[in-house]
DNA sequence: TGCTACTATGGAACTAGTTCCATAACTGCC
DNA sequence: GGCAGTTATGGAACTAGTTCCATAGTAGCA
């Protein structure tokens, strides 16, 4: 069996408290005393549960991350900036992958009431009000990511605007038939996403502002995925008056227009402009016009919003926007004349 | 203050050993008395503290996993598999990122004594004799992936045959210049990676099957990333005579490959050949001809092999092999005549 | 009726740390 | 020398579960 805290006092002929303090650097122990225990620790090779500690402490040095679909690349650089901001404290980062409605709620149900993570980050999901009733109740602290709901504090950015951003971007480039590919619009109801439903919502208001009219057979919702917006792109292309400009509510999808121009051979951006969101890693390699956000950042923030909940007496930060950039490639240029 | 045991106990007027049984679904407790328990439990909101129950028993249904740069997609994909492995059983996932050598020298010092977690996972990093001792006196079972060291068990494919598919692909083709893309070749004195090493040994075995030499100015090696194997091709295709085909040893750097190309207005394959190794989610989306491996499935299965272990008694499992398979997409063609 | 066997229950002991109170030992000062 | 103040130390109590032993109750059976 391994050396407990309690071997150790013995062998060294110290007390309990005395070892404790030891292991936590307190300056209540003599050079002398500090050293035998440190050479019994040595000897017996003892190394403190990390378990019992976190027990008699109540607290775990553990943050739980609830994401859906872990493995999109918008998602993943989020967590890369949880975890490098958690790691430099110290702390650990328990990841649950969500993949489904059922799974949502039962991990947005389930983490919290755990006392096993000190805090809780959610990614892209947008907790429901008994949800964040819940929340307090078990005292536990939660920041949202990308996403904002009652007063939990958050990091987010401002997806309608983003949305008129990337869509005044193509207006300015003169074209006028603006088709937008995107997730479901009752997504809010069951999945509780938003980004895509406002970046709609911009893109409906960069078209309104212009003057232009809205053209439903223009808007394009499915689920989100390179296939699904591959699909959806050659519905629109299908289309008597098909656009000549697409927006896609994130590179991912981007990259779905893409294929769809590729399989009809439409050159990009000669005869189809194309602009995503997110400016995950390889939109750069695709040249792909985009609007970035700052996603390690995000994940990186959220963290630290997230200790200063946990340092009792911080004022409660509110949600925060992080800012986004128009980032031109080579996916749009000006309509075929 | 929360509820404890206790408090349940002491309201539904029962013992200790009761509201344990009833928590733990004992069948030795009568329906009677399991209803009046249930339904105190359900008046004082008592939500059993995993943390006790964790520091009781023993164990804490987590695992943790050391993953060096997990946003590659390459690791992302990994990572999901076990994720999804792990939920299913109810177990939690604790992730470590590894970017430095440092980071990597602590995180397999440290992870395996915290008993705060059943098991670990190493992904595509060798330890070190000494730390596989460490693992056994800490008696911490470990499952590699991507890897394999000492007699722990272990998920990877054959990369030496890999390396022999690719470049056996290529000179099918007709290809006589076959450059190599790769990690540093020191690698596997520092970080202990060892892929891209055993995928150029698989290469220069091909090359000498076929009675071809070796021209060590075709072998090109920097930190792996798009940016810098596009550095490198930059320097083989400036090269008096110039390669005809590119084995990457990744589809990441293999995109850094065909980046090069397509700053110079080379055109692939006609004029070059390009193979990459993994078969991440965007190859497809690029058409890269590539080695694929079950990245989700060595996860899964690393995580069953895991299972194995932590249920004594049950044998053993001797490191696996994985399939690998040539997927031919549109970066590889007969060398121009 | 009495014995056995089994079910149901209570609660002490245990897990391995931290915390805090009591006290011993020492120092400095009048 | 005596007193106050500080430093160093020991160890009981505490954290919230599980486990297991002792025992009460009850049913079955000769």
């Amino acid at each position: 069996m391994a050396a407990t805290i309690r071997d150790v006092a013995r062998v060294a002929g110290v007390g309990l408290g005395t070892v404790s303090r030891v292991l936590n650097n307190s300056p209540l122990v003599s050079a002398a005393t500090r050293q035998r225990v440190l050479s019994v620790i040595e000897e017996l090779r003892y190394s403190p549960s990390q378990i019992a500690r976190n027990f008699s402490l109540g607290r775990t040095r553990t943050i739980a991350a609830i994401a859906p679909f872990f493995t999109r690349p918008s998602v993943v650089e989020r967590l890369r900036g949880i975890e490098a901001t958690l790691a430099s404290e110290g702390y650990h980062l328990v990841v649950f992958n969500v993949e489904t409605v059922a799974r949502r709620d039962e991990c947005l149900r389930e983490v919290p009431r755990n006392d096993r993570a000190d805090g809780l980050l959610i990614i892209s999901l947008v907790p429901r009000p008994e949800e964040i009733r819940a929340f307090s109740e078990a005292r536990m602290p939660v920041v949202l990511i990308d996403a904002s709901a009652g007063d939990l504090p958050g990091v987010s950015v401002d997806d309608v605007a983003g949305g008129e951003l990337a869509t005044t971007h193509l207006l300015e480039l003169g074209h006028r038939r603006i088709a937008f590919v995107g997730d479901p619009l009752e997504d809010p109801l069951t999945f509780n996403f938003t980004s895509s439903y406002d970046r709609f919502t911009g893109y409906q208001r960069a078209l309104a502002a212009t003057g232009l009219p809205i053209r439903s057979e223009y808007h394009r919702h499915s689920l989100h995925g390179r296939y699904e917006a591959r699909v959806l792109t050659h519905e629109l292309l299908n289309l008597p008056d098909p656009p000549t400009a697409i927006f896609a509510a994130s590179d991912t999808q981007a990259m779905g227009v893409l294929e769809a121009a590729r399989d009809r051979e439409i050159p990009v951006p000669a005869a189809l402009s194309v602009i995503g969101f997110d400016d995950i890693d390889i939109a750069e390699h695709l040249g792909l016009t985009t609007i970035r956000q700052p996603l390690f950042e995000s994940g990186a923030r959220a963290v630290e919003l997230l200790f200063m909940l946990l340092s009792e007496g911080v004022a409660v930060p509110p949600a925060e926007r992080l800012a986004i950039d128009l980032v031109i490639r080579t996916t749009t240029a000006p309509p075929a004349t």
